[in-house]
DNA sequence: TTATTGTTTGTCAACGTTGTCATCCCACTC
DNA sequence: GAGTGGGATGACAACGTTGACAAACAATAA
């Protein structure tokens, strides 16, 4: 590899005088720098990082430890957010992605603390409680979608209540008065909480709360594409005697495979029965018809809020809620 | 930052043996390996990569360019094979996100071209011809979903054709004689393979082509969700004095517009129409119903295969097709 | 006892960079 | 012609690590 030192000889200069060129130093005279930045681009050299790095004790690096926020087509966003705003400040983004696996994880940690990153981003593929690793208080951290129980860093998560208090209210706002609830399971934080905006919203409108009018509609823990399953949560209620005539889905996979499921029945979304939903999948969402109205999730906006965090040196470990945003297309209204 | 010496003065040795046990050198003493294996834990030490960097001469790094495969559903697992292969070979990925912006990606080149990258994969989210900049003939590079006019460089693609073939020939097999093509943009090369596959299926099976069943189901450069609207197509094919009596669907969204669009001329998927599609979309597939039949697409495949080939240190510069596999639900089935 | 071997430990240089400081050259002033 | 100032350049050390080599030490053999 050519360093500072073969270009030197090249431009006939010492090798200082090259770094000052590399560096816009003003004090070089205007010949000598044009004479180096030509043997610059002759011997195609390029500036070794790891040697800067050691000089300036600097990385320029943040790491972002996710479980499969790549991989899944929830998530990805959260990373694109994260980055656009690491690249404004001028860091970049070191992404290791850990797959639940416990012995990859503590790997992938020690390599991310090897390379001195100036801080760390533990990001989860959907909103749950983590165990934090006490590595991570050696530098700046933020965790994105998930929380510690002990609160012991700074957490930046969806608001789950108020969005099921939004799907709810859409479908309230268009005079429904039985309003059902196809949850995901409720061991994930979600679930509890979008369940706990749906009765704030019931609540609210006066309306009562029935509990034959909330179904299951995943079995496992959640948020894993192809895991949820419908059928029988739509076949209670619509064993029900007085059926609802609109639905809260926990998840925009649910709603999609209401839409079929009701056909069954002779119901369609948008005429005999109305379709709120979550997450706003991009594949999803658009594609049915009629239009899925959903809450979208606010990955980007995670993802930017966490790393703003980040630079801003708060140090202020509580737990933010990002607000989702009501995406109306058409399944929440009904047509004559 | 605590560093060797540290460690060193803390354990009463030279640096250099402490060194020695970092690196897991025998010639250590058991005594004074616990020794320093103590100060190592008590002051939290870590080697400094960026010196041990210099000093190797070796980054351990491959650097991952992809334009946005992280952030679309479609292509992340390029991103989880490339990374499988890469951590078996302990060697870690770097990945940067380049948006289409010409500016951030020669940047994002340099700086990984700083940080001593061994070698480049340049990914894309959809099969496609790239302009391969200069720089990467500096270090050892690969393409994975995309491919370089030159060929001057080894690419992984999908096998677009074949695929055509498989999709049209699960249907020539349920004696199907009118089989649609909805195509995707004809600007994109996996419109063009597909339909060259499905043309060759239908000589094979001795049917005619007819230029009336091949209709277009999107608009602009294609592959971005949310960008297709088969409303115009199915309406062709459904004027059609003969309809077809079964679907080969660009990709997995227009099969789920199809879904919906059918149902306005009362037919029904798996009923009146056989369907088949691709891409395999876990959001997508599993959730219609019924489930639908669908050419899955060989991402994870593709990422593992490009970095196996980094490893194994051939030269050579062809283009391998990565078959898609057959991925068969119910939809290209008929139901009594 | 001394020589010989082998095991354990330490010294030193080098990797490529940049900050600090010293030197050099030139133009200008008195 | 000597002195002054400032702009341009260079010498050197240091960042933390590891390979090459040397030294110290202990144990064994002669």
């Amino acid at each position: 590899m050519v360093s500072i030192k073969d270009v030197a000889t090249h431009a006939g200069t010492s090798f200082k005088t090259v770094s000052r060129v590399v560096n816009n130093d003003p004090a070089v005279r205007e010949e000598t720098r044009v004479r180096v930045q030509q043997s610059i681009e002759a011997l195609n050299y390029r500036p070794n990082s790891a040697a800067r790095m050691m000089r300036n004790q600097k990385s320029g690096v943040i790491g972002f430890i996710s479980d499969e926020v790549v991989t899944q087509p929830y998530a990805g966003d959260i990373l694109l957010g994260a980055q656009q705003v690491a690249s404004e400040h001028d860091k970049i983004l070191m992404v290791v992605n850990i797959e639940h696996n416990r012995r990859r994880r503590q790997q992938s940690l020690d390599m991310l603390l090897e390379r001195r990153v100036e801080a760390l981003v533990l990001a989860s593929y959907f909103h749950r409680e983590v165990e934090v690793p006490p590595e991570l208080s050696s530098v700046p951290s933020v965790l994105v979608n998930c929380f510690d129980s002990q609160a012991s860093l700074a957490a930046f998560v969806p608001d789950d209540e108020q969005a099921g208090f939004d799907a709810t209210q859409l479908l309230v706002d268009q005079g429904h008065k039985r309003i059902a609830l196809i949850s995901l399971d409720p061991a994930i934080v979600a679930a509890q909480l979008r369940l706990a905006g749906y009765r704030r919203a019931l609540l609210q409108a006066g309306l009562p709360f029935d509990a034959a009018l909330v179904v299951q509609g995943e079995e496992e823990l959640g948020m894993t594409p192809g895991n949820c399953n419908a059928e029988t949560a739509v076949a209670n209620l619509m064993a029900l005697e007085s059926r609802p005539t609109a639905i809260v889905c926990g998840k925009d996979e649910i709603a999609m495979q209401v839409y079929f499921l009701l056909l069954r029945y002779g119901i369609r979304v948008g005429h005999e029965m109305a379709l709120t939903s979550f997450d706003n999948q991009r594949l999803i969402a658009p594609n049915l018809s009629p239009g899925l109205t959903t809450m979208a999730l606010p990955h980007l906006e995670m993802g930017r809020a966490a790393l703003r965090y980040l630079f801003s040196a708060e140090a202020d470990n509580s737990t933010r809620l990002i607000p989702f945003s009501v995406i109306a297309r058409e399944s929440h209204l009904l047509k004559a």
